[in-house]
DNA sequence: CGCTATCTTGAGTAGCGTCAAGTCATGTGG
DNA sequence: CCACATGACTTGACGCTACTCAAGATAGCG
C-alpha cells in the first residue's frame, strides 16, 4: 500500500521523485504533495522490460541492483550500466517509443514505475518537472561520455579500478559503506560491462587483493586502500 | 544575413528547426514561421565552445564538419564525436549548466546558435517541441549506448569498417553520395575516436584498400564494396 | 628550399584473449 | 548419504591483436 509519509523520507535520492509528489498543481499553485505512482517488486533474474517492447513507463529505483543490456545480434549480451536506489530507467527508449536495451533484477529490487503519459502530462503542466527532467536526460548523455572515454583509453586494471572505486562511490552518496559492499555481479557480468574477459576480471580482481588494494570474498569486497587504487586509474 | 525562404529549404535536415520558425505562437495557436537564431560562422580549428565554460546557447550544424572532445587530466583529448549539417551540439552541459566537453571546427563551418533562455521558453510555450527536444536528447543517450558496445566488443577491423559505414550514412541521409566522401580527419583523430592508435588506423584503412573494399587518396575514401566492409563489421 | 606535420610501413613486444585444468559451492537423483 | 552434474571462479600456458618504437615517404607552408 501507498505510505506518503514514509515514501517522502525514502524517496530523498530518488531523481524522479518531483513526479511522484506532484500529480496536482501547476508552477503558480502549488502542488498537493501525493505519491501517486506504482510499486513493482521484482525476483532476482526477472525482467522489467525487454528489448522492442514499446515504452509504457519510466522507472526510478528503489530498491536492489538492476543492469540494463544491449543484446548483440549473435545472441549475447554486453551489459550498459548498473542502477542502484535512486536512478532512473527507460529514458534511451523516448526516441523511438520502444525499448533499445533491457533491464534485468539481479536481486529482490523494488521499483516505482510512472506511466509516460503522466509523466508527459506532469512535465505540460508545470515548466520546472520539465526542466529538471531535461537535466535527467543530459545528465545520461554526459556519462556516457565518461564511459566511452573509459571504454577507449584504458588498460585492464584502471578499468577494473575505476568500476569498483565508481561502485563505492555510489553507495556512499546513498549512505552505505564505501569501503565494503558487495557485487551483485559474476565476473562475467563485469567484464560485459568493461570490455573485458571474465578471466581477465578475475586475474586483475586476484592482483590487486595480492597487492593488499582490496579484500576479495566471491562477490564480496572490502576496499582497504582507495589510494593505491585512483593511482592505479589514473597511471598508464 | 537572414533569409527566411532559403533557410527553410536548407534546414530540412536539421534536429532543431522548429525552434527556428515557432518563436511566435503556442500549439493552440499556431507559429509565425519567422527565423530568430543566429549564425555563426567558424574557421578551421576553431572552438565553438570549450571545456568548463557555461552553457549559454545549443547550436545545430549548418554546414561543415566539427568533434566534440573530452580534455582528460594528462592534457591530451579523446574525441567523443564527429558532427554533420543537422546535429545539435551542447546537449551534454544541461545537466551542469557547463559544458563538459569542447567543439572545435574541423574546416570551415556554420552553425545556428538557440539562446537555451529563448529554447526553454519556447519550450514552456509549446508542448510539442517540448517533446521533439526530449527525443532529441534521448536518441543522444541511445546512440552512446551503441558506441559502448563497439568500444567494449569490436576489433580494429570492425571498428574502423563501422566508422566507415556510418560516415557513409550519415552523409547518405543527408543527400550525399554514400560511397565518396572526404575524412576531414587526420588518422590520429579517427584512432582518438576509435580508441586505436594512429598506425592501427592506418594499417586497416591500408588493408581495406588492399582489399578493394575501399579506396584512400589521402583523405579522400570512396567506397567501393559496403557488402564487405559489413561483413568485416559482423565477424569476429 | 628546408621545416614540420601527416602518413605509411616494418620489427619487436606486451597485454589481453583463448584454451584448458582444476577447485569450490550448490543442487539433484538414486 | 553419496555420486554426479552444473555453474562460478581461479590459475596457468600459449598465441594473437594491437601498441610501441623506429625509419622513411609525402605533402603543405613559410
Amino acid at each position: 500500500m501507498i505510505q506518503p509519509a514514509r515514501s517522502h523520507v525514502a524517496c530523498a535520492a530518488c531523481a524522479l521523485r518531483k513526479f511522484c509528489f506532484s500529480s496536482v498543481g501547476t508552477d503558480t499553485a502549488p502542488a498537493t504533495h501525493v505519491p501517486l505512482v506504482q510499486r513493482r517488486r521484482l525476483r532476482p533474474g526477472e525482467k522489467l522490460f525487454t528489448k522492442g517492447t514499446p515504452l509504457n513507463s519510466l522507472y526510478a529505483v528503489r530498491a536492489g541492483f538492476l543492469k540494463t543490456c544491449a543484446l548483440m545480434p549473435n545472441g549475447d549480451q554486453r551489459i550498459l550500466g548498473f542502477h542502484i536506489m535512486g536512478d532512473v530507467l527507460g529514458l534511451d527508449a523516448i526516441a523511438s517509443g520502444t525499448h533499445p536495451t533491457e533491464a534485468v533484477a539481479l536481486n529482490g529490487c523494488e521499483v516505482c514505475e510512472i506511466p509516460t503519459d503522466r509523466a508527459e502530462r506532469l512535465m505540460n503542466g508545470r515548466a520546472s518537472i520539465a526542466t529538471h527532467f531535461r537535466q535527467l536526460l543530459s545528465e545520461q548523455i554526459a556519462e556516457a561520455g565518461d564511459r566511452i572515454v573509459a571504454l577507449g583509453a584504458m588498460s585492464a586494471r584502471q578499468r577494473v579500478a575505476g568500476f569498483l572505486l565508481d561502485l563505492a562511490e555510489r553507495w556512499a552518496s546513498r549512505g552505505y559503506s564505501p569501503n565494503e559492499f558487495d557485487l551483485c555481479l559474476t565476473r562475467k557480468e563485469i567484464g560485459s560491462y568493461l570490455g573485458l574477459t571474465f578471466e581477465t576480471v578475475s586475474r586483475t580482481l586476484s592482483f590487486f587483493d595480492a597487492q593488499e588494494w582490496i579484500a576479495i570474498d566471491g562477490r564480496h569486497v572490502r576496499i582497504r586502500n582507495h589510494e593505491a587504487l585512483r593511482n592505479a586509474l589514473l597511471e598508464a
